[in-house]
RNA sequence: GGAGGGAUGGCUGAGCGGCCGAAAGCGACGGUCUUGAAAACCGUUGACCAUUAACGUGGUCCGUGGGUUCGAAUCCCACUCCCUCCGCCA
């Protein structure tokens, strides 16, 4: 949600902000007119119920003096009908006033370029240089099955299109790169580790933003009505929804492995080869809550934290910010890593880095307490650290060998046994 | 799934249907004292909304949602969550 400040005293500014989002700023005129109207509503109503007030404890003075209060009675009893019908109304409006906030888009930061769709994205920077191969480089859905370590046709038998089956030893490159990274994150850059519940309700979701626009992205379990995460930001943000944090405790940094869920309704025919837009992936998420001050800084320090990964890895990549009108719900500013698949002959994303300034953190009621001060929202910062599915991938594609075997980067090994290489089976 | 108990401010915890936004303690903040700190003592200390140039003023909130009543933290109903016991279970 933005802040009704900003909506109310500054709504061209809000406009111009929502448009470059590509957002119909219709919404905003509506949301204007109702919220005047609330407001209005709100005076008489509390000044009814002033009166009323008055009134009752009036009835409760002359009661215990004995006197006759049928007077005041009477005078209750026709405040309260007038206050019904304004408060029922005001309640209609209200609940129209909060959809209305609920749809709108976080507004982009200044620094984010503005543009359309992702042609619009700026390239920040290269890292890596990709490799020149001296034989034509595989893609991975050929490399996988081929080393039998990626399983699609059996994957689509237990679930559907969109499902994997990882086998031998890519289960266990999987499994390495998990733990690879969440040592990383929580022994050298100060996250704390988190194994969050995998299923959660309505609340959460709407806390980040991903409800009540984007059901058809959502899995729902039936039973209680429940969904399946899209990405552990879901859970790991919602935490401290409802709280009031001390300020000496921010910035929090949280790191959790968890699978993500996604429906991938609308991207039909897009990447139905390979690993690469699954309906179930792995990842390992980086969530950061901060004070409005350290939020941007913390977000190229989070950004430099997955890098790391990458780096660590020796995969090259290349850092993109999002421009206005290719940016999630709820970033203000959105920073992707990139990486080079040379199966592909293209970079792809394996992250996305997002300060969501207080965007989240007004929908969840993230709050914390300056010294000695009112409570105020906090920042909220996410990002993937990686996309586990993703880097295999690259893995596979990058260190590929001629001999259709596969090369184990020298920082993964260790948690691999020490193995240096995947053989073709057979 | 069955039986019982509970949910009050940052935390613990009182609260005859009106004088309760709520005792008390802890914590936090400010002050006195001290070279400084601790201790002691004094004082301040919930959130949200509306309104006001401002000081303020008004409204709402005692798990959530309904109900009874002129009036509800307090009575009634439903739901959620937590705890204890029984059953079942990875």
């Amino acid at each position: 949600m933005l802040s009704r400040d900003l909506l109310r005293n500054e709504s061209d500014r809000a406009r111009a902000l929502l448009a470059s989002r590509g957002f119909d700023v219709t919404a905003l005129d509506q949301w204007l007119s109702l919220d005047a109207e609330r407001r209005s509503g709100l005076v008489e109503v509390e000044d009814l119920k002033r009166r009323r007030n008055e009134s009752s404890k009036a009835i409760g003075k002359i009661k215990r003096e004995g006197g006759d209060a049928s007077a005041q009675i009477a005078e209750v009893g026709e405040l309260k009908g007038q206050i019904e019908t304004l408060t029922s109304r005001l309640e209609e409006v209200e609940t129209e006033l909060m959809q209305t906030e609920l749809g709108f888009p976080n507004v982009p930061d200044a620094s984010v370029p503005e543009g359309e769709d992702e042609a619009a994205n700026r390239e920040e920077r290269r890292v890596g240089e990709p490799r020149s191969f001296d034989f034509q480089p595989q893609a991975h859905w050929d490399l996988g099955p081929e080393l039998g370590i990626l399983d699609f046709e059996r994957g689509a038998k237990l679930a559907g299109a969109r499902f994997t089956v990882y086998s031998g030893m890519g289960a266990r490159l999987e499994r390495a790169l998990i733990n690879f990274m969440l040592d990383l994150h929580t022994g050298e850059h100060g996250y704390t580790e988190l194994l969050p519940p995998f299923i959660v309700n309505r609340d959460a979701l709407e806390g980040t933003g991903q409800l009540p626009k984007f059901e058809e992205d959502l899995f729902r379990v039936e039973p209680k009505g429940l969904y399946l995460i899209p990405t552990a930001e879901v859970p790991v943000t919602n935490l401290h929804r409802e709280e009031i944090l001390d300020e000496e405790a921010l910035p929090l940094r949280y790191t959790a492995f968890t699978p993500c869920f996604r429906a991938e309704a609308g991207s039909h025919g897009k990447d139905v080869r390979g690993l690469i837009r699954q309906h179930q992936f792995n990842k390992v998420e980086l969530v950061q809550v901060t004070t409005p001050e350290q939020s941007f800084d913390a977000l190229e320090q989070l950004t430099g934290h997955a890098e790391k990964v990458l780096q660590m890895l020796e995969l090259p990549y290349r850092v993109m910010t999002l421009s206005t009108g290719d940016m999630g719900f709820s970033a203000a500013k959105t920073y992707d890593l990139e990486v080079w698949l040379p199966g592909q002959d293209a970079y792809r994303e394996i992250s996305s880095c997002s300060n969501c300034t207080d965007f989240q953190a007004r929908r969840a009621k993230i709050r914390y307490r300056p010294k000695g001060g009112k409570p105020q929202l906090a920042h909220t910062l996410n990002g993937s650290g990686l996309a586990v599915g993703r880097t295999l991938i690259a893995i596979l594609e990058n260190y590929q060998q001629a001999d259709g075997s596969v090369e184990i980067p020298e920082a993964l090994r260790p948690y691999l046994g020490g193995l240096s290489k995947i053989e073709p089976k057979g």
